[in-house]
DNA sequence: CGGTCGACTTGATCATGATCAGGGACTTGC
DNA sequence: GCAAGTCCCTGATCATGATCAAGTCGACCG
């Protein structure tokens, strides 16, 4: 197997006391606002459980939801099971975001979650959550700001839905350099930590089509592939890309 | 014009002082679970102001975000708009539902919202919500509760993206239906508030598309259809074709 | 080392739903 | 009344991406 996506987070060593404040990921995480004593207060009431391995489900869909959960290091996806059995992935989830604000309000998960790489995962538990949300103002605002991001991100999903999928890849492939490069690692070169069929999955398609359009965006020469290792070679050019359907992909000389 | 799908709800007139405790979307609504005092203190901050026309814009993308809205009566749309100016619809809107949640995190709107027929919209300002999310724990969950929902639906309605045409039109049909039937109206007879254009938009169609299932639907006895006012004569098998996809409705006899 | 297994790639064919086109029903305004 | 406009329906054709089918590559393992 190839090296993970998403190695642990740089300038910090696994063993010391792990805390909210010196964490790579606060920014991009819930206590991103959060100041000096606030951050401690939320740190003291945060679990950090042993690291979840490759496979390992982090929650399954009917189990309660006592808890949001931070991604530390590593990455999951989390995704929904039709009646028939059909997995439906709804996210990939980096660093830093947040898992079980789908079922917050019926306090029992809706959807899986499980690791795609070795990784480590922060655990809030819900009651000292909210108890905590009265006397601090921020945090609540944290909160929704979370949430209000995740409604976003899923309206903007549905949006490339409806794009062809050579549009649909190519956004796929620059969010996700994107938000790489937000956690401070390379935008134009990363290990993709899933697979071309959950790819596929997410994206509506097949993993022959992903496969298809790794390929001729690699004969064009946008990217670079070799597994799963990926090198954006004209990130240009790929967002000019989301702009346009793919017949433009396939008939325009200049791409 | 066809009448509106979402009449006033039954059994209040219009002219007396409207508050959450008398609404009849209140089960279905933001304040579902606050009681007696808890309600009073959320109605004394909201606004209610003149009705909406048909066609007329509650908010537009890039505005602040200084309220919460709920639908009252009637039904909106909430679309996004790309750079291209192709609009997404992100969501039909009917009493007791919510806008506004995808912009809390930024206090901007990233959509727009317009009323596809009179309506009527409760406005809960932010500051003042805010303030008293502080001191009304349940009034926290309450948020919380709606806006776990609002992710949840987006899952769910992106998992649908990836079935087949007939059958993404089917559950539509049945999702309004519930939604009307929890609000008191029938669930077997009502009128679509919106277009076939905007179903389609809706559901990543084209209106031709849902024009012909519409009639293929009509043909097999699934519904009964005049303009926009919709009978379904067979929930049961709309059902069944919910789990089934495009050529089961096409090929099977039973259908 | 050979063998197996899973992930990935590539080709050929097919079907779903988009696109293009035309016509009808109904509303609104003059 | 007629004209213009919008919404809706239906038919014909086309293209995108799914499906079916091999085959390759690399990892792991006895």
């Amino acid at each position: 197997m190839p090296p993970t996506g998403v190695p642990p987070p740089p300038g910090r060593a696994g063993r010391e006391r792990i805390n909210c404040r010196d964490c790579a990921n606060r920014l991009h995480c819930f206590p991103a606002n959060l100041t000096g004593r606030e951050l401690e207060q939320l740190d003291s009431i945060i679990l950090r459980s042993r690291p979840l391995q490759k496979g390992e489900h982090l929650f399954s869909a009917g189990e309660p939801l006592l808890q949001l959960q931070a991604v530390r290091s590593g990455t999951l996806k989390t995704y929904l099971l039709s009646r028939e059995g059909e997995e439906q992935i709804t996210g990939f989830h980096l660093p830093g975001e947040v898992l079980g604000l789908d079922g917050l309000g019926a306090f029992s998960h809706p959807s899986f979650a499980v690791a795609l790489e070795t990784s480590m995962v922060c655990s809030i538990p819900l009651a000292r959550l909210e108890e905590l949300a009265g006397s601090l103002p921020r945090l609540r605002t944290e909160l929704l700001r979370v949430m209000s991001q995740a409604i976003h991100a899923d309206h903007q999903q549905l949006r490339l839905t409806r794009k062809a999928a050579a549009e649909r890849l190519a956004a796929f492939l620059l969010e996700l350099a994107q938000r790489f490069s937000q956690r401070g690692y390379s935008a134009q070169s990363f290990t993709l930590p899933m697979s071309r069929c959950e790819i596929a999955n997410y994206l509506g398609l097949t993993s022959e089509t992903v496969s298809r359009l790794l390929s001729r965006y690699r004969d064009k020469r946008l990217v670079e592939i070799s597994g799963r290792q990926v090198r954006l070679t004209d990130i240009r050019r790929l967002q000019q890309l989301c702009g346009l359907c793919a017949a433009e992909l396939a008939d325009d000389p200049a791409v």
